[in-house]
RNA sequence: GGUCCGGUAGUUCAAUUUGGUUAGAACGCCGCCCUGUCACGGCGGAGGUUGCGAGUUCGAGUCUCGUCCGGAUCGCCA
């Protein structure tokens, strides 16, 4: 049905005669000539039809937008004064003698063109209109690169690609499941995977050595600019590796796609403790782009009068933190009162600040806290974070989450507002990560998950669970968490010790990872391995901000899909014969 | 579950601050004209339950409450 894509003739095809089809995308008629811009996935190319060719001349005067037609015709060189620079095919046009129309089209919900933003919901209605926007179809297309790039390094490393199941059993940690009922088995459920963790981990016992897939993961959660309910993962396992041989692949599969995407080629990547991270950005995915840090000044300030201060600095749940913003005396009292309401809203209780006007001088400091500090202490912050003339110094005082949220946040909002941001990409690695971590309720939760191994052994994991490292690591980019993985445990009585530890009962780890154990114990390899969202690599890698944008058929922020109006409502004998029963009715849902 | 922003013609927006005559514009759409345009041009025309529901008021797009939808974010996301 073609000869030629749209986008691709030029000059060179002068004198052919040639065949394409594509969407009408603009009608220009003159009376006596009309103009038919013929778009396809490759460009647009210009067709001229005449009255010389009447029954083509009177099939263009009644297309209209985005009707699918067949040209046949003669590729010319555009008249004199005609030519189009701004059009890749713009030296030429078409000559119709033959024009099809496929398919007629009713006027589209919105315009196609550049000319004109569409709201993202409108868009998302008829997205497969929004497709045949190159903006939209060039980020699918960069995405299939990607993945067919990531593919290529992982095979050239002598990894293979293997399936692992879509409906597999619930686990009781970790995010909320999907589920999915099971007929032939009535009252249980699948769950579908919130990641391939346990079965590339069996794929290692099974001896197959080097795994990875592009995984579909679902997890029934709350979403966000960068998070839908089902996302895909490079998932990638290896045996009889350390952390090291993890991390040089992963680094060769970013650097490979940072080169060949963006002109960024990657150097050292920075390796920076989870402690440290915390200390420093308040956050375990810092946006090194950004030339803020925090200062702790819990030390400084223990013995001061200021409450505000001294409460927090004597607490070991809480913290003081400073940060010095270079240059930025010039906020004005409405910026700053702008600041303290994020921050607040982040559940920080104010926002304490010193501009330094004239270091050194008399009044050379301005802030509504001098009054309640002594000058050796002042003297010890500002010498301390090296500030200068012009200098504003922002201050975070409270509990330790509430500090490191509201003043890594606000560090984000600054880099942004005030222009901070020194390179186009600043990856690292966050190293040395906890085992577990203390849920509110004062329970050991594992921060990354249970088969994470220890970086201790199992007497000083039970003895001193708070303190344990973890032998695990995430890729950061530009405050993103690209990637995440770990060694895994591969001893059985260390990974019931680590069930024991969460609380999980020897007869629970039986009925739920049964399996795993009975793995562990048949002869496992030591392994790990790393996982990375796709989604928001290729996000990063179009310059987009929110992974809607790289995928063909997103769920909006309430997890349904506005193009076929999924989840939907399902008859009675589908419930019957899944042996169903709600416990709400359509009344009470409306 | 919480906080914040938004919802007006097919689309993108204005009118909301300070409630007041018939809710405007651009693009798109429809008709007529036009043989060199390319975001073609000219003339004419159609197109609105101001998301939905209450309330306040002589009067509501505008104020209040509720609700639905979209977005950002906190909680949540091993």
């Amino acid at each position: 049905m073609r000869s030629h894509h749209c986008g691709d003739i030029n000059s060179s095809d002068i004198g052919k005669d040639i065949e394409i089809s594509g969407w009408v995308h603009k009608r220009r008629d003159h009376g006596g000539v009309i103009f038919l811009d013929v778009r396809d996935l490759h460009g647009i190319v210009q067709v001229v039809c005449n009255p010389d060719h009447p029954n083509t001349f009177d099939l263009a005067d009644s297309c209209r937008s985005e009707f699918v037609i067949n040209i046949k015709g003669l590729v010319r060189a555009r008249i004199e004064g005609a030519i189009n620079s701004k059009m890749a095919t713009g030296e030429v046009e078409i000559e119709a003698k033959d024009l099809v129309i496929f398919s007629k089209a009713v006027t589209p919900k919105f315009p196609l063109d550049d000319y004109q933003e569409v709201n993202e919901d409108i868009r998302l209605k008829n997205r497969f209109l929004d497709l045949r926007r190159p903006e939209v179809s060039g980020r699918l297309l960069k995405r299939s690169k990607i993945t067919s790039r990531i593919r290529s390094v992982l095979e050239g490393n002598n990894f293979h690609e293997i399936e692992t199941p879509i409906l597999t059993r619930a686990t009781p940690e970790g995010a909320r499941d999907y589920l999915v009922p099971s007929r032939v088995h009535p009252g249980e459920f699948f769950a579908l995977p919130q990641s391939p963790q346990l079965f590339k981990q069996l794929l290692m016992v099974g001896g197959l050595d080097k795994y990875y897939q592009i995984a579909r993961c679902f997890r029934d959660e709350d979403l966000r600019a960068d998070r839908q309910p089902e996302f895909t993962q490079v998932d990638i396992e290896a045996s009889f590796v350390t952390t090291e041989d993890i991390i040089n692949l992963a680094e060769q599969m970013i650097s490979t796609l940072l080169s060949e995407f963006t002109n960024y080629t990657i150097g050292e990547i920075p390796r920076i403790t989870y402690k440290e991270a915390i200390a420093h950005y308040g956050c375990d995915k810092p946006d090194l782009r950004i030339p803020l840090q925090l200062k702790d000044i819990s030390e400084l300030v223990k013995n001061e009068e200021f409450k505000v201060f001294s409460g927090p600095a004597n607490d070991p749940a809480s913290r003081v933190v400073a940060l010095r913003v270079p240059k930025a005396s010039g906020l004005t009292r409405k910026n700053i009162d702008e600041y303290t309401d994020f921050v607040g809203k982040l559940g920080a209780k104010g926002l304490a600040y010193i501009k330094v006007v004239a270091l050194g001088e008399e009044n050379g400091l301005q802030s509504p806290i001098l009054k309640f500090l002594q000058q050796e202490t002042i003297d010890a912050i500002t010498s301390g974070l090296q500030v200068e003339n012009d200098d504003i110094i922002f201050f975070g005082a409270g509990n330790a989450n509430t500090v490191n949220l509201s003043m890594s946040s606000l560090i984000k909002k600054l880099g942004e507002e005030l222009d901070l941001i020194t390179c186009e990409w600043a990856p690292c690695w966050i190293v040395d990560f906890p085992m577990f971590e203390r849920t509110k309720e004062n329970q050991l939760t594992s921060l990354h998950h249970p088969f994470t191994l220890p970086a201790v052994s199992a007497e000083e994991l039970r003895s001193n669970p708070d303190e344990a490292l973890a032998c695990a690591y995430d890729f950061v980019l530009n405050g993103y968490e690209l990637g995440g993985g770990s060694l895994r445990v591969f001893d059985p009585i260390m990974q019931s010790e680590i069930f024991s530890i969460l609380g999980i009962s020897p007869d629970e780890a039986e009925e739920k990872f049964g399996f795993l154990l009975s793995a562990l114990s048949s002869g496992c390899p030591p392994h790990g391995g790393i996982a990375f969202g796709l989604d928001r690599i290729v996000m990063l890698l179009s310059g987009t901000t929110n992974i809607r944008d790289v995928i063909a058929f997103p769920k909006t922020q309430s997890a349904s899909c506005l193009l076929t109006d999924a989840p939907g409502e399902v008859t009675a004998e589908q419930l019957e014969e899944l042996h169903i029963k709600l416990t709400i009715d359509k009344e009470d849902k409306e």
